[in-house]
DNA sequence: ACCCGCTATAGAAGGTGTCTATATGATTAA
DNA sequence: TTAATCATATAGACACCTTCTATAGCGGGT
C-alpha cells in the first residue's frame, strides 16, 4: 500500500496546479514535493501530472486519482477539525449517572455551570440506583457515575466528594420537637418518611435503629427526595433526607431538623469511572470541576 | 497537518483491535505501531484507543476519528484498485480521432483486436478533418490522432505509420481503359470523382494536375470512400481514392486501377500526439500496436 | 535574445520511522 | 500464590528516507 503522506502531497499539488506552490503549502522544497510525485507515479507505473513551463496540469489518470483522493482528504480535514472540536469541548457528550436525589441536588448546579461554558457539549443525564449506575459504566452507557459512598468494585475507579450528614426533618406541624434532642425510641413515636427505592442512605438509617434494638418502619415510603421534602413540610411526618439538601427549606424554616441523641453516620459523595478506560475529554473536565476531598 | 501515514496505522489498529496485530498487517513492528498511534494522540491532544491486556479499543475520540478515517481509507483502497485497473488497461478509456476514410480503413482491424484484448478499455472513434483532429487533441477531447502526412505543429508529436498510395479507380464500364497508361489530360476526358472535403489527397492531386498546368474538375463531390467506392463500381466515374482501402476490390476485380503516365505521390499515415502531455497508458499501449515507418 | 518561473536531477545531511531489547501489566493456569 | 503467556510501553540505536541545497534544463513572455 502506498505511503499516504504522498497523497496529501499529490492533492495539494493537483489543487493549486503546481508543484511549487504546493511546496510553500506544505512548507517544504519543490524538489521535495517532486519527488513525492515522482513516488507516487513509480508506484502506480503511471504519469499523474503533465509538467508544463507554468505548473503541472493532471494526466487523465491522474484526475481518477485526484477525484478518488479529494474524498479521502476532505473526511481526514473533517476529523482532525472535529477531533480540535472534541478536545476544546466544542462538541461531543458528557454522558452522567447520578444514583438517587444526588442528581438534582448535587449535580444539578456543576452541570449549569459545565453547560453554560461548553454549550456544545450534549448531556445525557441518568437516573438509577447505585448497582444500576456501576452497571451502566460498564456497559459503557454511560462515562461517570455520582453515588453514595462506599462503592468496592475493582474495576471501578473513585474519587471522594463531599461528605453530606443525613438527618430528619418535620414541618410546623411538630414545632415542639424543635428544642428538642430526641431518642431514636423516641422518634418511633412519629410517623417516619423515607426514600422507598433501595438507597445506601436507607440502609444506613434501617441499619442505625436495628444497632439499637429498634425496628424502622416507616408511614410512607416515597420515590422522589422532593416528595420527601413536600411531605415533610405538609406535615404527614418526619422525613429522612440529605441535610445539605434541605438547606433552603431549613434558612427559610419551613424545615427544622429534628436532634438525635445518637450521632447518624456521615457518608460521602463518590465519583466513579471505570479503571483502565479513558474518560472522554469532556468527562474529565467536568470531574476536574466537582469539588473533591 | 497530520502525517496521513499515521492514519493508516490507526485505521489498521483500529480494524484488528490490536497493536500487534496490526503491525503484522502493515509489516512493522509492534513498537512502531505504539509509536504511531502515540504521535496521533498527542498530535489531537485525546486518546484514541484504551489499552486492554488484549488488545486496544477505541475510545469515544478514537471512534469519532474512526468513523472519518474509515471512508478516507475505503476511498483511498479504492483509488489504488483503480489507478492498478488503469495500468493493466482493465479500464479507462481510449479517444481517437481520425481524419477522412483512415478510421474504417486503417484503423478498424486495430481498434478489433485492441479491443478483443482490452474489452474494459472504452473506445471512443471522432471524425474530422486534419485541423480538426489537431484541434481536438489541443483541447483534449482525444488522446491521438491519425492523419495524413505532412502535419507540421510543433505542439504536435509525430508517429510516421504505413506509407499509403492513391490512385484512381473504375468499374467495368471503363474496362477499356484497363490496360492502358493514361496522361493526365487523357484523364480529363472521364467524368472524376472526389472527396468533397478538404482533405490531403485532394490537394495532392489537385495540386499534381496543377503542376501540368491542368484543372481537375470534378464530376462528383462525395462525402464518403465508402461512396467514391459505390460510384465508380456503378460507373459513374473515376474516383481517386487510397489503394490500400480498395485491396479488396481490386483483388475481387469490381474495380480496376487507371495507370497514369506520371506517378502520384504517395503519403504517409501519421499518428499525431501532443507534446509534452503524457499519453494515458490505454493510448500508449495503443500506439504500440501500430505498425509504424 | 534575454530573463523569469517552473520542474528535474544530483548529492548531502538531518530527521524520523523502525528496529531490538526489555519493562510492565493483566489474565490464565497450575 | 506463582509461573507463564500475551498484550502494550519504553528506551536507545541505527538505517532509511525524506528533505534540503545547488544546479541544470526547459519553455514562455517581454
Amino acid at each position: 500500500m502506498i505511503n499516504f503522506e504522498l497523497y496529501k502531497v499529490f492533492y495539494l499539488t493537483a489543487q493549486l496546479g503546481s508543484l511549487s506552490k504546493a511546496a510553500k503549502a506544505l512548507y517544504i522544497t519543490q524538489p521535495s514535493v517532486s519527488h513525492a510525485i515522482k513516488q507516487l507515479e513509480e508506484g502506480f507505473g503511471l504519469e499523474l501530472f503533465s509538467r508544463t513551463s507554468k505548473g503541472v496540469v493532471l494526466t487523465k489518470e491522474g484526475q481518477v486519482l485526484h477525484s478518488y483522493v479529494e474524498q479521502a482528504f476532505n473526511f481526514l480535514s473533517l476529523a482532525e477539525d472535529k477531533m480540535a472540536e472534541l478536545k476544546n469541548l466544542e462538541g461531543g457528550e458528557l454522558r452522567i449517572g447520578g444514583s438517587d436525589s444526588l442528581c438534582k441536588h448535587y449535580l444539578l448546579p456543576y452541570l449549569e455551570v459545565f453547560h453554560a461554558q461548553h454549550p456544545n457539549v450534549k448531556i445525557h443525564l441518568v437516573h438509577g440506583t447505585t448497582p444500576e449506575i456501576v452497571s451502566y459504566l460498564k456497559e459503557g452507557k454511560i462515562d461517570l457515575g455520582v453515588v453514595r459512598m462506599p462503592v468496592n468494585d475493582i474495576q471501578l475507579e473513585v474519587r471522594e466528594g463531599i461528605l453530606i450528614q443525613d438527618c430528619f426533618v418535620a414541618g410546623s406541624k411538630y414545632r415542639e420537637l424543635s428544642g428538642q434532642v430526641l431518642s431514636l425510641e423516641k422518634l418511633l413515636d412519629y410517623p417516619i418518611i423515607l426514600f422507598s427505592r433501595n438507597s445506601h442512605s436507607r440502609y444506613a438509617i434501617t441499619g442505625l435503629f436495628r444497632d439499637h434494638g429498634l425496628v424502622l418502619a416507616p408511614e410512607f415510603e416515597l420515590g422522589s427526595v422532593d416528595l420527601l421534602i413536600e411531605f415533610a413540610k405538609t406535615g404527614l411526618g418526619i422525613s429522612y433526607v440529605t441535610k445539605q439538601f434541605v438547606r433552603k427549606e431549613l434558612e427559610e424554616e419551613s424545615l427544622f431538623e429534628i436532634k438525635l441523641d445518637v450521632p447518624i453516620p456521615q457518608s460521602r459523595v463518590g465519583i466513579i469511572t471505570l479503571k483502565n478506560m479513558p474518560l472522554t475529554s469532556a468527562a474529565s473536565a467536568f470531574i476536574d470541576r466537582i469539588p473533591l476531598d
